[in-house]
Formats: structure tokens, C-alpha cells, sequence
RNA sequence: GCGGGGAUGCUGGAGCGGUCAAACAGGACAGACUCAAAAUCUGUUGGCUUAGUGCCUACGUAGGUUCGAACCCUACUCUCCGCACCA
């Protein structure tokens, strides 16, 4: 009978709830720790498996430190400003904020039903005014100083989302929300934010923290700094700076290539080009951006010509289809010889190829290595690494060219076009121009009573749009995009140290005592969204004066996917969605979490298998029934030994978690239980499993006569003298008796009942306290004689085949 | 193309120089209990061999280092994941 873990997890919640034992405060003698899982979306279907991953991964995590004596912080909140809940309102008619909070009451209740314990008092949530202030008051500290900026520029446009979006979030062309979705380039005039202002720190420290190797290099790839040279151009007598990380093969520049999207192309194009290169855009334009491997390198000519500055030649200036815009200088000195895109253009224009490095170059393979100059005037003979230095002090002395770094980090466009975001506090007024709100204005209020279905709801709302000029009292506009809800979610972990605060984001004393987090959890989707974003508003802060530390999280860690059973991604089409509330409802929030936390090492991809969930629950179930039938006596050493054993392996695993293995040691000991156990051993068997289930832990801890809650009790300390490694070689001796037993047993083929077993005197004792334990697992009847007993019964002298720790055997 | 991770028995998945035919879980099989089943309990689960032994073949493929390799090195194959025309 399955004992009812309905009742036991209600009434544990509840009790949880009214105690408010979770609650922590910084005023507290404890040593703090932060422990943090990255906040949800509260999207209206509610929690999903992943969801139940996450954040058991990081409860138990909590659990744990909290049972270690820290004062440990463990918030939750909500990112609830976002697409999802506007698409709903424009598809149901439901305004955003009754949805989205409908969806947040929704998940609380689901979220309390797992057994997290989180410091609810805490709550965030990035959708009301009072969180939403102070976004608009860092947007304004961020534009005073000089790292919130406006400027026309082609940004990524998602037809479906109806917004543009930060590079960030577009991935091989296409929408990160709508996989199907082309993002098209607009000209238009957006909000950045300078985060590439903090390029060079962001790279730096990246090294220091303890993250997981691959999101360093992600972030690291992101950044992408790369060292170079730029080198002056003459074009039509004005000098067009160029990046190259490979001066060294200047005198192979043969043409040189305009990115098709600069915005001074014109500039260079001469009237009798004009209709080509009109003609050449206009294709492009309806070239998809996705297959962008497969896209042949195609470009026109200008009609001008550059002049190289080492050799004076006259080289042709084309158009490109392959040259980014916003990088370098968005042009490109072209040497086909040693760069494959390069060489591929040029067979297709028959453009003039010329070799400068010595090495492996055809016509087919551009040679990209390292190698000796040749055709190159004063540097031939010199090696390539060399000449990249002695040509850029030469262009640097001739005031040809400089050293410089480039960086593909761009900055964060954080303009959107939708409702559901912050305001962005700005006036637009024909006389001052642009207009800060003040301070003491803020928050600006998103208004409620507005149409939605037709554009931007904020731009229709003429009681929100038409304002007065807060500098010259005229008629003026407001800024009607909103902001990337990243930038909501890139501080909300400060505002958890100090939510309630109405005057300021955050009280400094209390933001010095909680931050940085010290573990922070979540998925490795954001690793050059939310998790770079969040570093350089921290360093961005901490210029502005709000906080001292340099980085967010000290401490990353990555869950892997949980895939369907069928290896496949969970989704509703495919109809393998696991539902974690329905498992609640059927086996319990301890068995759902034990296993979630035993499918595979948890940093690692796997995927939800039911028998593993059976197999945790029927688990439970037999640690319930034990407690409930357990005879409390003494303990005996052999438990103890092992018992010590286990709380040094757990307290390991846990810390660096390795929860999978943390489950099988404590199985393991379980499996060991005789049936009477001393409290002792029953109380830290129980301290130990309490991370994971944390409800039948606080039951049995009740049953066995504590009053108090498990939840606040103190993680047992291993205690090294009880382990004792020759007791388990003893138990091992034992073991393999059984096993040899069974072996003969199997061996004979015909039914025994009784076995007569030989052992040294000195061993006698061993077997004969287990004599209980060798009957049970031979369902034998079993008698143990010494081999110098004088009256033993030995009838086939098996006594002779004793060795030490190997007795003799004789079946009857 | 660049970068990162994997490949272990019927399955999931530990192990990361000796104590490994390989934890733990699941499946399958056998036995006990039962009128029977479920649940529970006790075993077996690479091959051959033996009254509890010994041997062989095994940890993607091929080599190498070592007294000794699933574990280290090299190459290859396959696979998953990030980034991607960044000059």
C-alpha cells in the first residue's frame, strides 16, 4: 500500500508556510550564501518538466547549505513582462497584466507544491511599477553617463514578433523565439546600450570566474576580440580606414570590397556604376540570410579605385555581399591569395591573384598559413608573424595605419515595439530634442486602458503619447517602445536582497551582505543573453556607484536537457509532454524529485524514463514502511561504520552535484538496514535523504519524537573513527560465503537444506554474529563449525578447503 | 570551417592507471510467499569450465606508452552541442 503522500506533503507545506522558516534576514550570526535559479518566464500553460529540474536541482542545493549552518537566501520571483502574455491578450482578449497574473498565482501554487523552499517574502516580479521604476532609473543613469545612446542604425526586424531584436537574440538569420521566421534589417532609430564600452573587462574576468568551461567560451567567442591593424585606403582622395589581422600580406591586396549595407556606399559608387550596383542590392535583398554557408560570394564593382599605400597600385573597389557592415570598418582589403572568400570572388570577377606567402597555395585552396614573404618589395624573406609586426611600425611611422583590437560584440539595441515592457522614460520634444524624464517623475506608468491588434498599443494611446516637455513646458511626445525584458532580468537578483524597498532599487548594506550570488543555476541558452548581460550591468552599476563587486555569479552550473522518453525534445505536437504536477498527483513531489535528480549525472542531457520514477517511488514507499515498523534499539557498528561512510560520500557529491551518485549511497546504506536501528542512525539517515524529499523526511522526523523541523536541523558530521574499514571486510567476507553458497549450490543441482560451514577459529566469531543474515539470504538452515572443532560434521572433509576469509562448505 | 562534449554490458548510466566481467537502477530469467496474480523477499543475468576454480573474449576502430589501460597518448569513425562569410 502506497503510503499517502497527499496528506503528508499538504501538511508539510502548510506548516512551511505558516512558519515562514525559509524567511532570512541579513541580521543574522550565520555566514550568508546565496543560492539562486534563474527566475521563470510564468507563461499560462505553468510549470513544465524542465521547470521541476531546475529548480529541485537548486532547493536541494539550498537544503543542503542551509542544513550546513549558512544563512542561506533562496528567492524566487517572476520575469513577467514579455511577448507571450501580449500575443495572448491580442489572441484571448485578456489584458497582459490579468493573464500574466493569473499565470504567476498559477505557478506559486505549483511551485509550493514541490516542496521548494524559497523565502517568499522576497518575491519579484519585473511587471509591477515598483520593479519596473528602477529600470527606468538605471536607463537614465545609464544615459547620463554616456552608455544609453539613440542612433539610426539597421537592426533586426522579426516580422512575427513585430519588434526588433538585440543581436543576440537573432541566431542564422532567423528569430530566436520563431525558428521559422526570417529577421529582416530595418534603418531604424533605437536605444543601445554601450555594453561594448565594457568589452575588454568582460573578456578579462572571464577567465577568474567558476563557470562552466563552454559558457566561458561562448562568452569569450561572443566578445570575439581580435588583434590587428588598420591601414588607410585612399579612395577618390579621401582615406578609408581598413581592419585587417593580416598586414603582413599588404602586397597581395589586389581589390578591395564594400560591405553592401554600409551606409556610405554612395559615396564611392561613380555615376556610371549607379544602375549596377542599384541593380546588385536590389538581388541581394531578396537572397535569404539563412543559408548563409551556401551563399556564393557575389559583389559588383564601384566604378572606384583604391590606392594601396605601400605599393601605390591602383586597385578596383567592389561591393560585397560578404562583408558585415558593423564590423571593423566594413570594408575589407581583399588578397585572394590567402583567404579563401577572398580568392573565390576573385576567380568569379577574374580579378588579378597574387601570391606574397610562401606555401601550399592553388588555385582552388587559398593558403592561410604562416611562411616567408615573397613578392613584397623590403620584407621578402621575412616571416609572416615578424612582418606583421615590421609593417604596421612602418604604416604607423609613414601615419599610413595603427595598431588597433576589434571586438564582434556589438551593442544591446533595447528598443521594442510592443506593449508589455518598461517604459523607456524619455521625451521627444520639437524644441529640446530629446528629453530625459526626470527622476523624481519616475516610475513613467504603462497604461492599462489601451487597444490592442493594431501596432504598438503605446503609440495609439494618444493620453500616454502627447505630453509636456519636462525641459520648455511645450508640446512634446513620449518614447513609446519599451524595453528587452533582459534588461529586466539582468539586476532582479539585487532587487531580491532588498524587494520591499520603495525609495531605492536596493539598500547598500544589504546588496553588500547578499552579493554576489554564490551559486547560480540555470540553462546554458543564456550564455550570451541574460548571463553577459547581467556582467556588464553589474559593472555598469558598480561605475555608477550602486555596488561594489565586479561580477554577478561567483559560481555557474549548467543542468543538462531533459529530453521525452523517445530522446526526442518535449513538445506539445509530439505528445510526449510530461506534466510534473500530474506526477505529484500520482506519485508524490519526493519521488518526482528523486528522480529527476537519478536520471543521469545532471549536467548532462538525458531524458525522462517512468521507470525510474517507479523505481524512486517504490523507494519511498519502503523507507516509509521502515520507519513506520522499525524496532528502535542500540545501534550496531557495522551500521555505524557505514552510516559515516555514506554522510562523508553525500556531503562530497552534494557539494559538487553529483546528485545521481548521492541517490545511489544513500539506496545503498538503505539496502544495508537491519530490522531494529538505533535513533541516531535513524535521524541522520533521515537528514541526509531530507534535501530530496523533504516531506517525508519532516513526517518520519516527527514520528520518531522530534517536535522541531528537520528542515532546521544541523547536516550530520562524519565521524572518522566509526569508519571502520574492517568491519566491511567482515561483511564482505560474509557476502561472499552467501555467494559461495549459492554457487555450489547451483553447482550440485539437487535440493538441499542444510549447509555445514568450516571456518577458522579466529574468524568464528564473524560468521557466527551473521548467522541470522547467511540463513536469510540461503533460506538455508546453516551451521558454522570451527575447523579444530573435535565433534564438527564433516563427512566429505570439505573442513581441509579452509582458507583464511574462504571457509569450507559442505551442502546436505 | 572554428570551438566544446560524448561513444561502457539487454537498457539507462557509474567508473577515469592496478582491488573491473565493471557501481547503482531497470529489464529478463529462476526460486520463496500466494488458490492465483500484484506487491514483497532470495538469487542468476559475456563465454567456456570447476563443489565455491581456472581460462578466454570484452568498455566506438586502429595503433602506442606502461610491469599493468575502460581509464593516459596518437590517428580515425560516428554522434551531440555551441559559434559561424568577424577580414
Amino acid at each position: 500500500m502506497a503510503y499517502n503522500f497527499k496528506q503528508i506533503e499538504k501538511k508539510w507545506q502548510k506548516k512551511w508556510e505558516e512558519t515562514k522558516i525559509f524567511e532570512v534576514s541579513e541580521k543574522s550570526k550565520k555566514k550568508k550564501f546565496y543560492v539562486l535559479e534563474m527566475y521563470p518566464y510564468p507563461s499560462g500553460s505553468g510549470l513544465h518538466i524542465g521547470h521541476g529540474l531546475n529548480y529541485t536541482l537548486g532547493d536541494i542545493y539550498a537544503r543542503f547549505k542551509r542544513m550546513n549552518g549558512l544563512n542561506v537566501l533562496h528567492p524566487m520571483g517572476f520575469d513577467s513582462f514579455g511577448l507571450p502574455a501580449e500575443n495572448a491578450a491580442i489572441k484571448v482578449g485578456v489584458h497582459p497584466k490579468k493573464y500574466t497574473q493569473k499565470s504567476i498565482a498559477a505557478f506559486i501554487n505549483q511551485q509550493k507544491s514541490l516542496g521548494w523552499s524559497y523565502d517568499w517574502k522576497r518575491i519579484v516580479s519585473s511587471c509591477e511599477a515598483e520593479y519596473y521604476k528602477w529600470n527606468q532609473l538605471f536607463f537614465l543613469k545609464f544615459l547620463e553617463k554616456g552608455l544609453a545612446y539613440r542612433k539610426k542604425a539597421p537592426v533586426n526586424w522579426c516580422p512575427k514578433c513585430k519588434t526588433v531584436l538585440a543581436n543576440e537574440q537573432v541566431h542564422n538569420g532567423v528569430c530566436e523565439y520563431h525558428k521559422n521566421t526570417e529577421v529582416g534589417i530595418k534603418h531604424l532609430e533605437q536605444w543601445f546600450i554601450k555594453t561594448t564600452e565594457y568589452a575588454d573587462e568582460l573578456l578579462n574576468c572571464t577567465d577568474s570566474l567558476n563557470w562552466p568551461k563552454r559558457i566561458k567560451v561562448m562568452q569569450k567567442n561572443w566578445i570575439g576580440k581580435s588583434f590587428g591593424t588598420e591601414i588607410n585606403f585612399e579612395i577618390n582622395k579621401e582615406e578609408w580606414p581598413v581592419f585587417t589581422t593580416r598586414p603582413d600580406t599588404i602586397y597581395g591586396v589586389t581589390f578591395m570590397v564594400i560591405s553592401a549595407q554600409h551606409s556610405r556606399l554612395m559615396d564611392i559608387v561613380t555615376a556610371d556604376y549607379e544602375d549596377e550596383v542599384k541593380k546588385f542590392l536590389k538581388k541581394i535583398k531578396s537572397v535569404s540570410e539563412k543559408d548563409v554557408e551556401e551563399l556564393e560570394k557575389e559583389g559588383v564593382f564601384t566604378g572606384s579605385y583604391a590606392i594601396n599605400p605601400l605599393t601605390n597600385e591602383k586597385i578596383p573597389v567592389y561591393a560585397g555581399n560578404f562583408v558585415i557592415a558593423d564590423y571593423g570598418s566594413g570594408m575589407v582589403m581583399a588578397v585572394p591569395a590567402h583567404d579563401q572568400r577572398d580568392l573565390e570572388f576573385a576567380k568569379k570577377y577574374k580579378i588579378k591573384i597574387k601570391q606574397v606567402i610562401e606555401g601550399n597555395f592553388t588555385r582552388d585552396r587559398a593558403y592561410t598559413g604562416e611562411g616567408k614573404l615573397i613578392n613584397s618589395e623590403e620584407f621578402n624573406g621575412v616571416k609572416s608573424k615578424e612582418a606583421i609586426n615590421k609593417i604596421t611600425e612602418l604604416l604607423q611611422k609613414k601615419k599610413l595605419g595603427k595598431k588597433t583590437v576589434q571586438y564582434k560584440l556589438r551593442d544591446w539595441l533595447i528598443s521594442r515595439q510592443r506593449y508589455w515592457g518598461t517604459p523607456i522614460p524619455i521625451v521627444y520634444c520639437n524644441k529640446c530634442g530629446i528629453v530625459p524624464i526626470p527622476e523624481k517623475d519616475l516610475p513613467v506608468l504603462l497604461p492599462e486602458k489601451v487597444k490592442f491588434g493594431k501596432g504598438n498599443p503605446l503609440k495609439t494611446n494618444s493620453s500616454f503619447v502627447n505630453i509636456k516637455c519636462p525641459k520648455c513646458k511645450g508640446q512634446a511626445k513620449r518614447e513609446t517602445d519599451t524595453m528587452d525584458t533582459f534588461f529586466d532580468s539582468s539586476w532582479y537578483y539585487m532587487r531580491y536582497c532588498d524587494s520591499k524597498n520603495f525609495k531605492k532599487p536596493f539598500d547598500k548594506k544589504k546588496i553588500d551582505y547578499w552579493m554576489p550570488v554564490d551559486q547560480y543555476i540555470g540553462g546554458a541558452e543564456h550564455a550570451c543573453l541574460h548571463l553577459l548581460y547581467s556582467r556588464f550591468f553589474t559593472k555598469a552599476l558598480r561605475d555608477l556607484g550602486f555596488v561594489k563587486f565586479d561580477e554577478p555569479f561567483a559560481k555557474l552550473f549548467n543542468q543538462g536537457m531533459l529530453h521525452a522518453s523517445d530522446g526526442r525534445k518535449m513538445s506539445k505536437s509530439l505528445g510526449n509532454v510530461i506534466n510534473p504536477i500530474e506526477v505529484v498527483k500520482n506519485y508524490g513531489a519526493d519521488s518526482l524529485r528523486l528522480a529527476l535528480m537519478s536520471f543521469a549525472s545532471l549536467d548532462s542531457d538525458t531524458h525522462w524514463d517512468e521507470k525510474v520514477l517507479v523505481g524512486n517511488f517504490k523507494f519511498v514507499n519502503k523507507v516509509v514502511e521502515y520507519y513506520t515498523n522499525v524496532k528502535i534499539e542500540k545501534s550496531n557498528v557495522k551500521i555505524e561504520s557505514r552510516l559515516n561512510k555514506m554522510i562523508r560520500d553525500v556531503s562530497e557529491y552534494l557539494e559538487n552535484f553529483k546528485y545521481n551518485l548521492a541517490i545511489i549511497k544513500i539506496r545503498e546504506l538503505f539496502n544495508y538496514f537491519p530490522q531494529e536501528n538505533s535513533k541516531d542512525v535513524l535521524e541522520k539517515f533521515l537528514k541526509i535523504l531530507h534535501p530530496f524529499c523533504p516531506h517525508i523526511t519532516e513526517e518520519l522526523w516527527e514520528k520518531i519524537g522530534n517536535e522541531n523541523f528537520i528542515s532546521l536541523e544541523k547536516w550530520p558530521e562524519v565521524d572518522e573513527k566509526k569508519i571502520d574499514e574492517n568491519l566491511e571486510k567482515q561483511e564482505e567476507a560474509v557476502e561472499k560465503l552467501v555467494k559461495d553458497i549459492h554457487h555450489v549450490l547451483s553447482l550440485v543441482n539437487k535440493s538441499s537444506s542444510k549447509v555445514y560451514v568450516y571456518v577458522l577459529p579466529n574468524e568464528k566469531k564473524n560468521y557466527i554474529d551473521n548467522l541470522e543474515l547467511i540463513k536469510k539470504r540461503t533460506e538455508l538452515d546453516v551451521v558454522i563449525f570451527a575447523v579444530n572443532d573435535k565433534k564438527k560434521y564433516d563427512p566429505e572433509n570439505k573442513s581441509k578447503k579452509t582458507k583464511p576469509g574462504k571457509p569450507g562448505i559442505y551442502l546436505e
